[in-house]
DNA sequence: AACGCAGTTGCGAATGAATTGCGATAAGGC
DNA sequence: GCCTTATCGCAATTCATTCGCAACTGCGTT
C-alpha cells in the first residue's frame, strides 16, 4: 500500500500545477480518506475529520470531495441508500457487491466481465467510458463457508 | 407488446388483492408508464399525466411509484443525473447503457455476463438477489454507423 | 341507489443531501 | 513579512422526495 504521507505530497503537488492550494483541511481530509478502508459518506467523512478539527465545517467536506473528484484523486459512489460516498482512487478499478443485509460493501474485479461489455457496447455502436457494476446479494448458506486451509 | 388495458386490469386485481383502489390517478399514471418508451423521471410523468388530468398532483405521482414499485409493476433506476427514473416492468430483465452524450437509454442483456456475475459472487460466499449494471459510453465513430440492410 | 369507512388525494410544509453567497481568513509566490 | 486571491465557515438556498392533514372517493354493503 502507498504511504500516506506520500500520497498527500503527490496530491499537493497535482494542486499547485492547477494553481490551488494545500490548506489544512485538505490535508486533513486526504488523510481521512487514505485511513478510510470502507466507503464513507461527507457526514462520515466529517464526522472522522472534525474529531481532528472541530473548526472544520461539512461544507468544506463536500467541496473538497468535489474536489477531489475532478482532479481523479478519488471516485463517488451512489449505491442504493441514496447518499454519495467516496474512495480515494489510486488502486486498480474493482466493481462492488454489497451485503443486503450488512450493507457491508466488498470489492472485486472480473476482466472478463469488463471484456464483455467491451464487445456488447461495440456491438451497439459504443464505446465505453466508464460503467458501474453493483452486485447486492446475501451471504450463502447458514454457516459460514470456510476456506480449506490451503484453497 | 401486451396491450396497455389488460396491463391496467392486471394491475386493478392485484390491487384489490392487496385491499387497495384502482383510482382515476393510478390509472392514468398507469397508462402515462404503459405509452412511455422512454425512462422518464416523476416529474416527466406528472406533466405528461397532468395534460390528461389538470388536478393531479406531483405528489401522487411520488406516491403512485413508490406503490408500483413495491408491487413490482415498475423498476426504479438511479442513473448519474441524481433522479429517480422508471419503467414498466413487465419484459424480461436487462441492463442499461446511456449515451453521456444525449442521455439516451439503451437496453441491453447478456446472460454471459450474468453467469459471471453469478459465478464471482459464489466465490466470495454470496448469491445474487439484484444487480445494476450501467454503462456509459459514446456512440463510436464520427459518422453514425449504419446497419448493412441485412446484418 | 344511498351509506359508510378506510384508502387516497391535493396542498403546503418538512426533510435531507448538496450547493452557494459572502465576509473573514490564510496559503504561498514575491 | 506582504499582498493577492484561493479557500473557509456559516447561514441561507436549492432540489428531489416525503409527510401531515383535512377533504374526497372507491367500492363492498345494506
Amino acid at each position: 500500500m502507498k504511504g500516506i504521507d506520500q500520497r498527500v505530497t503527490e496530491f499537493e503537488h497535482q494542486l499547485r500545477k492547477a494553481g490551488l492550494r494545500m490548506t489544512q483541511q485538505r490535508r486533513l481530509i486526504l488523510r481521512v480518506l487514505a485511513e478510510a478502508d470502507d466507503h464513507p459518506d461527507a457526514k462520515g467523512i466529517f464526522t472522522r475529520a472534525f474529531v481532528h478539527d472541530p473548526t472544520l465545517s461539512l461544507s468544506t467536506v463536500y467541496r473538497t470531495m468535489k474536489l477531489l473528484e475532478t482532479q481523479g484523486a478519488i471516485e463517488r459512489h451512489a449505491f442504493e441508500d441514496g447518499v454519495s460516498r467516496y474512495e480515494h482512487a489510486d488502486q486498480a478499478h474493482h466493481d462492488h457487491l454489497i451485503d443486503i443485509e450488512t450493507g457491508k460493501v466488498i470489492e472485486f474485479s472480473s476482466p472478463e466481465i469488463e471484456e464483455l461489455q467491451a464487445k456488447i457496447a461495440a456491438k451497439l455502436g459504443y464505446e465505453i467510458v466508464r460503467h458501474k457494476l453493483e452486485l447486492y446479494g446475501r451471504k450463502l448458506g447458514g454457516k459460514t463457508r470456510r476456506r480449506r486451509p490451503g484453497a
